[in-house]
DNA sequence: TTGCAAAGTGGTAGATAGTGTCATATAATG
DNA sequence: CATTATATGACACTATCTACCACTTTGCAA
């Protein structure tokens, strides 16, 4: 279970730190595909591989299917976590993301997966799951 | 059943005393999360998985949900006690809860977790808390 | 082919934040 | 009052992050 947020910065070369408490779980290997919300998720091999197979069972008959599996298929790459604990993101998944060279970037974790985001779309995700958070606990 | 209430300071390192009544049941693990008021939680690993496991249920297509999971997640970190009795508090829970380093706080026991204020946030609450505690009293 | 520019990959040193330990001070207990 | 347990502050040590720099590869053009 991946836990906590971490600020971090892209560096000029488009590469970013994985906090080390997330390293070991992804150091044999991991996958960088688009996430949700204009999110770039990391997953174990592990994770990625029943995501994969989930996804590969819709119907194909379905639109939207058919389009999520392109997003997410075409959108991933499997990537190896170098010395210095970095992972490069290729120029489809920084555009996606929206994340620029030296930009301020916010690593969480959110059970099963890591999540990537510009900080800047972080504060307002944050702002909206904060809330929702809020509520659930009111009405409990 | 945890109870009480017991005044310490975050040191200038981040972390904070858990009262030593409190320690050996988180002593094999603990969580820390956002807890209601701007106050922390901790709860031992088994309460926690209990939380973390009615998020693993919903869905991840609805957005409320995915916000959900985000929140839960992101603004947990598991710590461990250490020799001193001390816990670390991460910096975007000491910001979550205006704790400052050095600054007086208050630990308190609330049944199934702990929760951990700045002295200053908890006056202001326990005032209310005691407000609506004598009304209560007085309409029955 | 050769040379050049751009992008990608890998490594290093200094700064900073995090962690662990200890000594003293304070409080609790019998 | 003596003894034990607990809390706090100080300090040293370790790990991690960042900002650089250097090298390799790739693509393009001369």
């Amino acid at each position: 279970m991946f836990l906590g947020e971490f600020q971090h910065t892209m560096d000029s070369k488009g590469r970013v730190v994985i906090p080390s408490k997330f390293r070991t779980r992804l150091q044999q290997g991991c996958v960088v595909t688009k996430g949700q919300d204009n999110c770039l998720q990391i997953l174990t091999k592990k994770t990625w591989e029943e995501e994969a197979s989930k996804m590969a069972s819709l119907p194909s008959t379905d639109r939207t299917s058919r389009q999520l599996r392109r997003a997410l298929f075409s959108g991933a790459i499997d990537v190896k976590i170098d010395s210095a604990g970095r992972v490069p993101i290729p120029e489809n998944l920084r555009e996606y993301s929206g994340i620029d060279f030296n930009e301020e970037v916010t690593v969480t974790g959110s059970g099963p997966v890591v999540e990537v985001w510009s900080t800047r779309s972080w504060k307002k995700i944050q702002k909206e799951a904060d809330q929702s958070f809020a509520n659930i606990n009111e009405v409990k």
